[in-house]
DNA sequence: AGAGGGATCTTCT
DNA sequence: GAAGATCCCTCTC
């Protein structure tokens, strides 16, 4: 029966010359919005990104953990096929170590076919698709085998196109998502800026689509909580250790940890009880 | 507001 | 074969 289902599936994906459904969704976007009187503009206007500054190979080669918490606060750029900028802040990640670390893609230091962006240069996006349906992406860092998760963005700019995006992959007519519905969650933010398997092994100082630049105002170590990760399982010291990193008090973080923040409360003085 | 289950398929054992 | 760095919908309190 599930075979079956496999094989129609195949089928069908051959058939429509794409697998990947958030690509469809890209495509419909990009031609039916724009209503058809603009020229297409990309061939002869070839914009200079780098006009503006943005993060270089020296950011991405940091440890990992130091990475995790630097990314706070930093911007993620995304040009969509139609030339838009989506712009996001980033507010939440998780550290993923190499080798010890037990909850990592690359625990034992076992380099995949999966996991193969993982071991490449600080700044490479590593990808994968999970649960069949839906994506996360990584940045890899200084390291063997380590790399961040981008867990939740705060969108700044392109919040229309996100929310098409983020609606078209969904069943129900819905209401309209709100602003902190867009990007808060890796596989969120990965439809939100239509980041699929395509986007694997790209290398963020080099890549066209995608690439960061530095925040504005980026947070002090008293606005950092260091909580655990989400959705690793209970099992093992590795899933205790505080290696997820979010912005206190902000509203686009999918995970909040009221208890680590009564704590960091507590030992910093910053509560008046 | 919180709990629970279904979707769905690639990857590695 | 089984698990999985998730999300969404529904049901119940």
């Amino acid at each position: 029966m599930p075979r079956k289902r496999k094989l129609l599936a195949q089928l069908s994906a051959l058939q429509s010359n794409s697998s990947f459904p958030q690509l469809d969704a890209l495509e419909n976007l990009s031609t039916t919005t724009g209503g058809g009187c603009s020229p297409k503009s990309s061939k002869y206007f070839v914009t200079e990104k780098k006009n503006s500054s943005q993060l270089e190979a020296d950011f991405f080669n940091q440890p990992c953990v130091s990475l995790a918490k630097s990314f706070l606060g930093q911007i993620l750029v995304r040009k969509l096929p139609d030339g838009r900028e989506l712009w996001g802040r980033i507010v939440e990640t998780e550290a993923y170590l190499g080798g010890e670390d037990e909850a990592s893609h690359s625990k034992g230091g076992k380099q995949t076919q999966r996991n193969a962006a993982m071991f490449m240069k600080p700044g490479t996006l590593y990808v994968y698709q999970i649960y069949g349906i839906y994506f996360c992406v990584n940045v890899s860092s200084q390291g063997e085998g380590a790399a961040v998760l981008l867990r939740s963005l705060e969108p700044l700019q392109g919040l229309d196109a996100m929310r098409e995006l983020r609606r078209t992959s969904r069943k129900a007519p819905t209401k309209q998502l709100k602003d902190w519905q867009l990007c808060n969650g890796p596989s969120r933010l990965c439809q939100a800026f239509g980041i699929d398997k395509a986007f694997d092994q790209r290398d963020l100082t080099q890549d066209t689509d995608v690439w960061m630049v530095p925040g504005q105002d980026l947070p002090g170590e008293e606005d950092v909580v260091a909580t655990t990760r989400i959705g690793i399982g209970n099992r093992g010291e590795w899933a205790q250790k505080p290696l997820r990193f979010y912005l206190r008090g902000n509203k686009f973080v999918s995970v909040v940890d009221k208890k680590t923040e009564r704590e960091m409360a507590a030992r910093g003085h910053l509560s008046c009880s």
